[in-house]
DNA sequence: AGACTGAGTTCGAAATCCGAACTCAGTAGT
DNA sequence: ACTACTGAGTTCGGATTTCGAACTCAGTCT
């Protein structure tokens, strides 16, 4: 169906499951502590029926999963495996982004260094180079073929 | 319809444009240097109305802009304004992780610091603290409160 | 017995998505 | 002057998803 160069499959298939109104939001509020079924229902307020599919899709592909936590009226909830928490990057990311060029955003600091609560950047940080920068010096997602 | 304590809003309306399975993927495109309809069309398999729908919502939105590139038979493009630029360390942040998560993931390693060419690392930035650090350390997502 | 809780299902109506074919202005070839 | 082609869309009907509201089902509480 289609065809691109490098970093191309596995990003199309991960936007199959996380990229939906609903699946980014979903880990947001397992970050936040949510677990219980009705609870994301009541805090995102999505339908029912569409909640019991995500969820269902997001286990399947490992970034929840369904734990008993009862027995004798037997209930289960969802919590964040690694692979979902691994997904606070982007999210991050995507705040950060809403905090700086959405229209109606609150334009309060939200994201901070927890030990000294200064409003955190994002970088990339190169190992060998001991060195952050910016998205301009990433070679690979192809943002540099500038005219 | 719900409420959410600190950075709710802002997320919220970003998902609702950015959140679906093409936009992240039509950005990416722009990031790869694709600017015409029939271009995106070919390259990600979308069907034209719902392209054409897209692009004017991301224009609408400040992600995109449409911009003249020639007049006889008057042609437009469309481009990734800063704003659109500005959700690259997203778009970084999902590459990663479906290459460390995905299945089916190619498992190459395809995102590096351009200069050397070592796989980059992808971490938050403290300017007072003159540090990086990982996600555990955010404070405002709700990051930390486990049990 | 009756009401409540939590995790879902079932329903029909409404909104979205899709591919394929069409439009429309101008250009290029013969 | 006729035909074919290009690029950026629109129009169409049908298939898929989404929605809210109401229902189920097991067990508990009063």
């Amino acid at each position: 169906m289609n065809q691109q160069g490098q970093s191309g499959a596995a990003i199309e298939e991960t936007l199959r499951v996380v990229g939906d109104r609903w699946s980014i939001l979903l880990v947001r509020a397992g970050l936040r502590g949510i677990r219980r079924f009705d609870d994301f229902c009541d805090d995102l307020g999505i339908a029912r029926p569409v909640l019991t599919e995500r969820l269902r899709r997001l286990v399947k592909f490992g970034i929840f999963e369904r734990v008993k936590y009862q027995d004798k009226p037997v209930r289960y909830e969802y919590r964040l495996t690694e692979a979902g928490l691994a997904l606070s990057p982007a999210l991050v990311a995507l705040v950060r982004w809403s905090e700086e060029y959405s229209q109606e955003a609150t334009s309060e600091t939200t994201l901070v260094h927890a030990p000294c609560g200064t409003e955190l950047e994002q970088a990339f940080w190169c190992r060998s180079c001991q060195t952050t920068f910016g998205p301009h010096a990433v070679k690979g997602v192809g943002v540099n073929d500038e005219s």
